[in-house]
RNA sequence: GGACUCGUAGCUCAGUUGGUUAGAGCAUUCGGUUUACAUCCGAAAGGUCAGAGGUUCGAGCCCUCUCGGGUCCACCA
């Protein structure tokens, strides 16, 4: 053995090692007795290399797997890719702008063959880095999100919400981001606080010349969309207003004024305008009473048509000229410029998000959910993360149905299918044969005698009124039929991995692993993904898809600060990788750290535990090569070492079953350095601990270690094969020192 | 406004159902070793476990309040 460990030596030979007796997957058949143990990779993004966050679910889920694969568990960790639809098209559009396109330039499926191509490019690079961070995943089984099995898995689901009366189309306020070009559910938008100016418009009144009532808002642009005024009918100081009727200050139409109780008195000037087209509690109102609900804005993020001479400008641009007008004709009283609100914004690109008005699909939640609920309640799930069951169960109460409709064209194309003969007011863009863009209702398109194959294969977007007649079949159900364009959101595909997967392998697969065991993942999407896969994973399949729910921090720089690329603190882990291995890398961010905080890593860190490779290294070199084992003729049996070692073992087993990795490799560390090298070795060589004893307390610590840091207790462990020292070939397969208690 | 969470050595954090002198890494001081360890070992110093009150034979751990970080949620236009 060399002086030193190097890890840039040793590592991929071991994981050549490992693929070579193709450890990583479960044994052909089930032997008697096994219980299964199966986790799902949280599928990384196809498109992008890893971050530290990576690393640690690799960590951790590596820990979990090698811990129950060496108990003899019939063990399985699923690996897969994620199309992550926005995500992906966004960072490829981007990619377009350069080349001086855009997604216009294209019909959708050229595009999606584009996009397929270019994540292709990419998609072997995060396999390769989470192999060499030692993940012991069965790649045999690797799943892609947008693989046809998959896919076609998935579907079933949505033809079973049909019939279950579970889906439904509707028109509703959708949180649009008019720069994604894509409708948003509820968590993909972000609040964020802003200072925006108040404004305290003046609305003439009717029959009292000279007087006025004042309304403050924060946005004025869509005023001359605006019918009513309310007041709370409670409200003694203005509920005389209710029925009166005042001048819309921008066209000088007539509107009335009305009562609900919606209306804080307190607020403002206790009057509002009612923009029910792009406010949600506007829009709950009017459909209430039955007011008429006139769009402002459109899709593009600009004024409508109807809007006068702000028809076609920004948002914006048309608030500053709608405020300059206002203020010409005195109509603005004043202007609060402190004012703060909290506004919604793109978590992806970060824009303002209109709540516009759109036909959608939505799924009926509150039924799915219940089921979810009661297991929680009866503490069918347990949840590792301090405090988020208690948020799980908030959000499962209180979730809105979810919007599945995407306005985007990577992902899994929604099964709708409009007949045109039927629809003749669907609208339609296309390129034709030639190239040439076409935008027309069916109608007009079906007058023109474009054919109908043609406008499929050069559909760009396809948008059906609420009234459309529609059907969800997986096939076309015949010639007339065009197929809906928008997409469904990745999380509907994500929130069914634990099984699609499984069942797109094979039916058998999903019998012997299904429901998996554990589901570990980042706290900052429980409410995306793992609520989401318990409602959908107990509706499809009748079972929780997991019952233990493991939460890992973020990593944050040495100075417990978020990592991010313009501080400049985000490392990367394959350069830690690269520079003090894998096994050091994995270490420093479990041990001490606790599910569901942050964990602040530095330099020092990775240093420190690449020591504690080379010292594992060297005290095993020392015990099988330096310490003269011959006086162990006459060894005694050294009791306390052994009832020790067995100790050691229990609670580290103990400490993995429990899900406590940050004790548990701590536990490790302190017994190993400090027990068995500080104090065993040196009484070994004071000559009072028998050699034979030293290297069968070295097995069982490389046994205990090898979950935490698999490299370097490997590479050692293949020099005990060499001297004949063990009949197990190899570590990653060798048995548990002791039988998990539970 | 509601909820969650954290506050333990100079720094970053552990502390498993409350139980003997509260731990680790890094940093500091002193000594040793370089025939396992581009290092390592031994020793020292450093904490009224945010504060106050309570439950208990016993509290870092449980309860209440206060102060101070962080996070999430909410339709005050």
């Amino acid at each position: 053995m060399d002086k030193r460990y190097d890890h840039q030596e040793y590592e991929q030979k071991i994981y050549g090692l490992w693929e070579e007796n193709q450890v990583f997957s479960p044994a052909k058949q089930l032997a008697k007795n096994q219980k299964p143990f199966t986790i799902i990779m949280p599928p990384p993004n196809a498109n992008d290399p890893l971050h530290v966050g990576h690393a640690m679910f690799v960590a951790i889920e590596d820990v979990l797997t090698r811990f129950h694969r060496m108990l003899g568990d019939d063990t399985l960790w699923l690996p897969g890719a994620d199309h992550a639809g926005i995500e992906t098209q966004f960072v490829f559009e981007k990619k377009l702008k350069k080349e001086n396109k855009t997604r216009f330039d294209f019909d959708r499926e050229t595009l999606y063959q584009m996009i397929w191509d270019y994540v292709q490019e990419n998609s072997g690079v995060a396999i390769k880095q989470m192999k060499r961070l030692g993940a012991s995943a069965d790649w045999s089984r690797f799943v892609f999100t947008l693989d046809q099995k998959a896919v076609d898995e998935a579907l079933k689901t949505l033809l079973k919400l049909d019939q279950d009366d579970l889906l439904y189309r509707d028109e509703q306020l959708v949180n649009y981001c008019t720069h994604c070009g894509t409708s948003f559910s509820e968590l993909e938008v972000i609040h964020q606080e802003q200072t925006t100016p108040l404004y305290y418009v003046k609305y003439p009144l009717v029959d009292r010349v000279g007087e006025f009532v004042t309304v403050a808002t924060v946005r004025p642009e869509p005023i001359f969309a605006d019918t009513h005024l309310a007041v709370n009918p409670k409200d003694k100081k203005r509920r005389a207003l209710i029925g009166k009727k005042v001048l819309n200050p921008l066209t000088q139409v007539e509107m009335e004024i009305i009562g609900d109780d919606f209306v804080d008195p307190d607020f403002g000037t206790g009057v509002v305008k009612l923009t029910p087209a792009h406010d949600r509690e506007d829009f709950a109102v009017a459909k209430k009473l039955g007011l008429p609900i006139n769009p402002a804005i459109d899709l593009m993020g600009r004024i409508v048509a109807t809007g006068g001479k702000y028809a076609g400008l920004k948002v914006k641009v048309a608030r500053e000229q709608v405020v300059a007008d206002l203020q010409k004709n005195g109509l603005i009283e004043k202007i609060d410029e402190s004012y703060k609100n909290r506004i919604a914004t793109c978590y992806r690109c970060k824009h303002v998000i209109e709540p516009l008005l759109l036909p959608q699909f939505f799924i009926k939640v509150k039924p799915l959910v219940k089921p979810v609920l009661e297991a929680l309640k009866e503490k069918k799930i347990r949840i590792h993360g301090t405090g988020y069951d208690k948020i799980l169960k908030h959000w499962l109460e209180n979730l809105y149905d979810w919007n599945i409709s995407r306005q985007i064209v990577w992902g899994i194309r929604m099964p709708v299918w409009y007949d045109l003969e039927k629809n003749l007011d669907l609208s339609i863009t296309f390129l034709t044969k030639t190239g040439e863009k076409i935008t027309g209702t069916s109608s007009e398109l079906l007058a023109k005698n474009y054919a109908i194959k043609e406008i499929g294969q050069g559909l760009q977007e396809l948008r059906a009124p609420l009234t459309a007649e529609y059907m969800i079949a997986l096939k076309s159900p015949g010639e007339n039929y065009l197929q809906e364009t928008d997409t469904l959101d990745t999380w509907f595909s994500s929130a069914q991995w634990p099984f699609t997967t499984l069942k797109s392998l094979s039916e058998k697969d999903f019998e012997r692993f299904y429901p998996t065991q554990v589901l570990e993942t980042a706290y900052d999407i429980l409410m995306f993904w793992v609520m989401r896969m318990l409602f959908m994973g107990k509706y499809v399949t009748g079972k929780l898809p997991f019952t233990d729910i493991y939460l890992h921090g973020l990593i944050r720089d040495a100075k417990g600060q978020k990592m991010s690329k313009s501080k400049g603190n985000v490392v990367n882990p394959m350069e830690l990788t690269e520079k003090y291995g894998a096994d050091a890398l994995r270490m420093a961010l479990i041990i001490r750290s606790t599910p569901g905080l942050d964990k602040a890593v530095g330099e020092q860190d990775f240093r420190a535990m690449r020591n504690l490779t080379n010292k594992l290294w060297n005290a095993s070199r020392f015990v099988l090569e330096h310490l003269d084992t011959t006086q162990a003729g006459e060894e005694k049996i050294n009791d306390q070492f052994n009832k020790k070692i067995e100790e050691v073992s229990q609670v580290i087993t103990k400490n993995l079953t429990n899900f406590q990795l940050g004790l548990a490799a701590e536990t490790a560390y302190n017994e190993f350095w400090h027990w068995y090298c500080d104090e065993c070795i040196e009484t070994a060589k004071a000559g009072k601990l028998g050699g034979q004893q030293l290297i069968a307390g070295l097995q069982t610590f490389l046994k205990l270690l090898h979950p935490f840091t698999p490299f370097v207790t490997e590479a050692v462990w293949q020099t005990l094969v060499e001297k004949k020292i063990t009949n197990e070939p190899l570590l990653i397969t060798a048995l548990w020192p002791t039988k998990s208690k539970e």
